[in-house]
Parts: structure tokens; C-alpha cells; sequence
DNA sequence: TACATATTTGGCAATATAACCAAATAATGA
DNA sequence: TCATTATTTGGTTATATTGCCAAATATGTA
């Protein structure tokens, strides 16, 4: 594997990765619905605003969302709505094993 | 979020985390391509052979791939093939930023 | 049986993650 | 300016992950 193909590696890994934690897969779906400020996700979550606020810093890193600052609040949304496709891909793994 | 919600929030985050990292994903791809057993793998990784076994146990146990031992090999398959269709998805996540 | 090969398992050390609290920063309104 | 609200950042602790080595297990062959 050449040096290129190993960034892409490792950057795709870093994605998932960042889905890959319930409570950023379910501010992901959450704003699949529309976007969101920092204060609604925690109070949906139910976590402290530093945890959720290191959450969301995590997912913007790996390109998955992103912030608008209006006055106060912070606004998220998602950057990458194909991911959302995944996710029926993702429940056939956990549902039946196996999909189209 | 009620008990069910939470479980199947648990076992996506469980599938994308396994793909969630370069030699995981790199075993994903490579599986994709035909069935391998682990020897095939663990020259292609160029790690140790527990590594890429223990790698391929925690894929086995998110549901991705499947395993058939047949003689002293084992033989590792993809088993949802629908992941691939996510590649692109993530690849554009890193490459562009948006997608379809 | 003895030996070689393929794979998994157990254990350990280094590193990374996650969650909380407290403090810092930024914008708003009195 | 002062106080309030929204958010981020720093620090700490507990837990989880990763990768290697050595040992155990299973299968095939002489």
C-alpha cells in the first residue's frame, strides 16, 4: 500500500470511527432532521455540555458536521446527509446479516 | 429514547466502530474482493498474526464478516456486502465535503 | 506418535477515549 | 460595566483499545 492510499485508509477509518459512539450516532441522526444548536443536543442527550460539546468537536474534525454561530449559539448541522443511506445497510447487519 | 431505541443505537454504533479503524477497514475492503483466510490477511496487514486474528474476532462479533474453517485454515467472508456502497459516501466525506 | 502449520487465547504495557467538573471565552441585555 | 447565557477548553480519572509475545488448540502429515 502505497502513502496515499494509506491517508485515504486512514482518513475513511476516522469517519467511521466517529460515527461509531451511540451518543454522536445519535446526534447524527438528529440532525438528519434539521440542524440544531449545542443546547438542544444536550438536553436530548442528556450528557453535559462539555461531553457533548467534545462530541461535536470530534465529528467536525472528521468532516461530519458543521457549525454556524448565530449570536450566542452555536447551530450544527450535517455535512454528509449520504451517511444517513448507511444506516439501513448498517440495522440489515444487525437485523439479519445481511443485505442487497 | 426507549429501551429498544437504545439497544439498536448501541449495535449500529457497535458495526460502524468496528469499521472504524485502518486495519479493520483495509480487511473490509480486501474482503470484498473474495474470501481470505488469515494467513492471506496477515501478510497483506504485515502485523502479527494474534492482532489481525483478534481484529477479525471483533469484526466477526459486530456482524460484518463471517468465518468457515475448512482444514487447519479459516476462511473469512464479507458478510454485508451494502457496506461497500458506504465507501463512496466516505470518501466523499473526506475528499469534497458533500455528497448526493 | 511426533511434528509442522494455522489460528486463537491470555496477558501485559502503551496509548487513546469518555465523562465529569471547573475555568475560560464570547455574545447579550440590563 | 456587570451579570447572564451559550459554548469551548483544560484537567483528571476511569475505562477501553491496540499490538505484541508466549502459550494453547486444532488439523494435517510423516
Amino acid at each position: 500500500m502505497d502513502d496515499k492510499a494509506r491517508v485515504i485508509l486512514d482518513e475513511k477509518a476516522k469517519v467511521l470511527k466517529a460515527l461509531g459512539h451511540p451518543t454522536r450516532l445519535f446526534i447524527v441522526e438528529e440532525l438528519a432532521r434539521g440542524e440544531r444548536c449545542v443546547c438542544e443536543l444536550v438536553k436530548l442527550v442528556g450528557a453535559d455540555f462539555s461531553t457533548v460539546s467534545k462530541h461535536l468537536t470530534l465529528l467536525k474534525n472528521a468532516g461530519v458536521v458543521q457549525d454556524d454561530k448565530r449570536g450566542q449559539m452555536v447551530y450544527y448541522t450535517l455535512r454528509v446527509p449520504c451517511i444517513l443511506r448507511f444506516m439501513d445497510c448498517i440495522e440489515s447487519v444487525i437485523v439479519s446479516g445481511s443485505c442487497k
